[in-house]
DNA sequence: GAGAATAAATGACAATCATCAGGGTCTTGT
DNA sequence: ACAAGACCCTGATGATTGTCATTTATTCTC
């Protein structure tokens, strides 16, 4: 164990459905949470466990992802400092159909199931907030459908790029993407196989849209990607 | 118009959130809300509008659908009576992301969103409902990503037919589909072209798998689709 | 119920993408 | 720092699927 982050500190609770609660739950919820330090590659939660509460990233980057039919992973999206990821299966009462997996040391914070009850049912402005949370995600993941499907693998490369840079960001000379992924987890963003990732990007680095060296990428016409990416609205 | 139906009788009020109200608020909905006829093919919203509230299907069958980036339709799923579609964008508070249309003559009530809105603030169990259902349809939206992205055509058009089960049921006979749906329209729950729908479906017909009599289809072997489909957990 | 419009079906072909194999390079953990 | 392992990259090949064209069948409309 570590030192416990406050809650009623954490600037991450304001971009969270915690913002809604009173000085007194924050203290409860500060309380009763578990804080814990996960490294890279292991699991906040798993497929097919049973949810125990909500997750709040403290700090850090997790992958949200669920093994397809071939054994391959899909990653459905990802969150990072200041998201809450978990509240689906627990609304369900089912098993987790996602794992939830840091891409970075991380540190997050379990908020148990009965105190997110309790605290729902209480306080419809945190209930509001949760729905439109869930609202927001339906509509994200139901765009993520259509890109899949309709897409070549050019453009959802483009597009993981995309999405890369706006988990993740850049580095501070302004086009180097801070992302630790491999060329397999991005394959697994895209949909496609480790292989296709690796030539789309060899194509893209003909065409002059972005350098590599090893894993890192350097994004070098964030316009010309975006016109690839061919993203819609 | 003709004859609006009333809330407190009305079956298909049990399946939804509306359960949860108390008589007096089920009669002012009963009141506030605009019942519809609808024929097919015709639009109760479309991507692009502003939301009026929630719709609850009275009588018949909805696809919800996006127009992709290569001008396909996708059919992301369907509803039916005693389902209410439209949660997600009036939650969010943007245009519709997606369209919803009759694919049979059906009869909807529009429930306006002041009416939703005081209601989920004022009952906390009603919240708890719409939080469940957004929360299966995250779990069932991001199951189809895995599945359209990870799937052979094959075993995606298996899917589709078990899907249309699942919506339309079958008729007294007991295998035919009750779906008024064209070879394009599975195209779009399949995200492919109609081609390859109907060349998958000769395959079925030679596997006697299923039988076909224009746009009716006989699911003759449903485990053997079932098995085709490769469904998992 | 007849004609027009729409949809289903099939063939041929091209393009995209997955798979397998191999060599080189980078990362990681001690 | 070094070694082992993981990962990146490229080539060759075949299967799957999308596209275009055409014929036949079915549905819809008046």
């Amino acid at each position: 164990m570590f030192k416990q982050p406050e809650c009623d500190t954490c600037s991450s609770r304001l971009s969270t459905c915690l913002i809604e609660l009173a000085p007194l739950q924050v203290l409860e919820v500060s309380q009763e949470k578990h804080s814990q330090l996960y490294t890279r590659n292991s699991y906040i939660f798993a497929e097919g466990q049973y949810p125990r509460g909500i997750y709040c990233i403290h700090k850090g980057h997790v992958k949200i992802s669920k093994i397809g039919p071939d054994g391959r992973e899909h990653i459905i999206n990802f969150a990072g400092t200041g998201d809450v990821v978990g509240y689906s299966s627990l609304l369900s009462a089912e098993t987790y159909s996602i794992s939830c997996i840091a891409v970075q040391d991380s540190s997050v914070c379990l908020i148990p199931s009965e105190i997110f009850f309790r605290n729902i049912r209480e306080n419809p402005l945190m209930a509001l907030h949760v729905m439109q949370h869930l609202a927001s995600e339906v509509r994200h993941t139901r765009r993520r459908i259509v890109e899949l499907t309709h897409k070549s693998i050019r453009e959802r490369v483009a597009e993981a790029l995309l999405i890369m840079k706006e988990a993740f960001g850049v580095d501070s000379d302004g086009i180097t993407l801070r992302s630790p992924l491999t060329r397999e987890e991005i394959a697994g963003i895209v949909g496609t196989a480790p292989e296709s990732v690796i030539r789309t990007l060899s194509e893209f680095r003909s065409d002059k849209l972005i350098a590599t060296n090893g894993r890192s990428i350097q994004l070098l016409n964030i316009r010309g990607l975006v016109h690839v990416a061919n993203i819609q609205s």
